[in-house]
DNA sequence: TTAGAGTCTCCCCACTGGTGGAGAGTCAAG
DNA sequence: CTTGACTCTCCACCAGTGGGGAGACTCTAA
């Protein structure tokens, strides 16, 4: 037997991340503890730790944290999530290629407003810039 | 003389914004009031229209409210905002250079990620995606 | 004069991924 | 036993752009 558990202060250490965070993911059911010691302290197994080195993964990979539970509820049922995350990963591929696409129109139309710019336009009756015509 | 101001109602429905966010533009500065009715009630004049339509235009652009505040705060000292809206025409430019950088970097490791991926890997001891190594 | 529409201020809510602090309780070493 | 570090829960806050509604007041047309 390893022990009962690790104390949140020393999952903290062992993955870097804040207190605080680990206990904000179990309460969004992503980080589950074991139990709770007698005083009510929260308890993690071992496992934890490769589910934070999970949950950073994808989240680099710009997934949600609620899309990350989703992946993570298919492994606690005993499935390998793996089809699930290529799903998400797809969609997030998509999602990518759609912002990239706004991005570049916007692009377009402030390099072409650019393009025109006026640094000493005559002023126009009361329009506020007369580069925007507006 | 064209009146002492419009209410708020008339310009929501003039400009075609919700009344809600002509308090909030007030509130922010954005769009002054040349004052107030007896009874306290905003009054606004016509140029607000016009300020209006600069705000949207700039807003559409993709600059915040922060920023356009900053432009009109040129504007309402008496000189063309051109060279600062240019400015932050410029920034926004570079902003979305860097958006779209990271967005295609973010891309490609998807991609390359899910080049080799495999619906059915043989389970690894105790990784939650063997796909992932993770 | 009166009804009803318009407007006022003030406060909470949305969304995401946390962060900060207060006040109280718990644990472990000396 | 005491003390200091750790942890607990609960509440509030951040950014940005407003939306929803309560309760009170004002304005206007009939």
């Amino acid at each position: 037997m390893a022990g009962v558990g690790m104390k949140i202060g020393v999952l903290a250490s062992r993955s870097g991340l804040p207190v605080k965070t680990l206990r904000y993911y179990e309460d969004l059911g992503l980080l589950p503890a074991i139990g709770r010691s007698e005083g009510g302290y929260r308890l993690f197994a071992e496992e934890s730790l490769r589910r934070l080195e999970f949950i950073r993964r994808l989240k680099t990979l710009g997934l949600s944290l609620v899309e990350i539970q989703g992946c993570l509820a298919v492994h606690d049922a005993g499935e390998l999530p793996c089809d699930d995350i290529q799903i998400q990963l797809g969609r997030q591929i998509e999602r990518i290629d759609g912002q990239i696409k706004e991005l570049r129109q916007l692009r377009q139309e402030l390099q072409d407003l650019l393009a025109g710019w006026q640094s000493d336009p005559a002023k126009e009756g009361d329009v506020i810039c007369p580069n925007l015509h507006v």
